[in-house]
DNA sequence: AAGTGGTCTAGACCACGTC
DNA sequence: ACGTGGTCTAGACCACTTC
């Protein structure tokens, strides 16, 4: 890689706007790109610290800086002796993760399916706008049951764009953890999500499917998910029965 | 700092069972313990990186991946060619932080203050257990009420270790920041909090106080918060009247 | 011009996993 | 024994702030 400071009184070449752009930012943009477009594959090994540094033109410190980064926002995964990995969404790992519901005081659970429906059909305009979708796009619905400890207490209903996840309707049952099915069959590795919650009544659909009498207690949320590059990709309405369950989140 | 391994083949003298701990990581606790007595206020700059190297008997390096971690964390604050300081828990800051209330679609609130009392009594045993208190610990509970654009929607119980804010019963009326107060008088950072969120229902104390009929959802946060050392200072029951606000969240 | 943090390099050695 | 990531060092130069 070429030591161009790209930003110098000496009018540079290369570069344009941006004004200064570290060494380290401009390799991670060039492995965020490989591993976007899939060069390995899900938990497959990445070439060394040492040659991925020798084929890019920078230092080990360098390559490390960028490495350490994408294992920060869970991108990769580095294990002293064996390699760096692209890190898997395992059922375990985006449980944790993404899944936030818990016993309260904090013991974590792990929802059974109960029943689920897929279809396609057009994009309503509010799902194009949340998505960015385009005006004739297709979207995938998905609405299933949740059980926890064998009592319905979850519904969902996931909102997909067809062009994304091609097919995704006709593979149920669905697994219980979507997004090592999004990362697997589809590449679509999901980084961050955005939710929202709020508290709201028990509806009609609520008291016949989740058992609970109309007017109690629900804990609404509401999730935007993201891939690698900052694509939205998954729309989800998660509604919690909400008695002895929790949402934890630690902040930092 | 002394080069020794703390674990190699040849028994080594120092260091007890842990294994092994790198030299970072030492640099790093003793630096947090002096951030945690006070050594520098909050705001104040902190000896410049080579110096703190130089006083430390470590590389620069060394140095500067304590004060990134630590920056990392929010403890520290660094600014290319000012310095490195003691973060400030200010207003603004621990609002975005910490505040997660804001309108649905993501636009943030500032709550303004309502009606409120602070008194001293014991722990009740739930109390002590929760904030690990002794057996005859006294806490400081706080009741307030905030309003959002002038409309009451926030009741916030707070249960604090007297031991810990001698005399804040004192202090109202309260900033709206509490975590400001926490750090400037005090000498308590707030670092982490866990919060554990549920949906209930109105209750008569609701009703009066929120101006929301009885039965109506209601968000609940339990929240507990964390200082430096890992003590937990706070515990905090907010009750949200949830229509037209949202509890936002981002997870990755 | 001086001082601070930010980037980058080259090289040494350690700990861990596998063969 | 070997290869991988993890730690640590010493030194150079860059960018930002202040004087």
């Amino acid at each position: 890689m070429a030591r161009v400071p790209a930003h110098s009184k000496t009018g540079s070449i290369v570069s344009e706007t941006p004004g200064y752009r570290p060494l380290y930012r401009q390799v991670y943009d060039i492995v965020v790109r490989r591993v976007a477009q899939g060069d390995w594959r899900p938990g497959e090994a990445l070439p060394s610290e040492q040659s991925l540094a020798r084929e890019l033109g920078v230092s080990q410190g360098t390559m490390r800086k960028v490495l350490d980064a994408l294992t920060a926002e869970k991108v990769l995964d580095r294990r002293q002796g064996k390699g760096t990995f692209i890190a898997q969404n395992t059922q375990e790992r985006t449980q944790f993760r993404f899944f936030r519901l818990a016993r309260p005081g904090g013991r974590r659970l792990t929802p059974a399916l109960g029943t689920e429906s897929a279809r396609v059909r057009a994009a309503r305009a509010i799902e194009r706008e949340r998505l960015e979708l385009s005006r004739d796009a297709r979207i995938v619905e998905i609405l299933r049951m949740r059980l926890i400890e064998g009592t319905p207490a979850i519904r969902e209903q996931i909102l997909l764009p067809a062009s994304v996840f091609p097919g995704i309707e006709k593979q149920t049952p669905l697994p219980n953890s979507l997004y090592t099915l999004y990362q697997s069959a589809f590449g679509v590795t999901i980084v961050a999500t955005h939710e929202e919650l709020t508290a709201a009544l028990a509806d009609a659909e609520d008291h016949e499917q989740l058992g609970v009498a109309a007017g109690s207690p629900i804990l609404v949320i509401d999730r935007l998910a993201v891939g690698l590059t900052n694509r939205k990709v998954e729309w989800r309405m998660t509604r919690v029965s909400s008695s002895n369950l929790v949402y934890a989140v630690t902040l930092t």
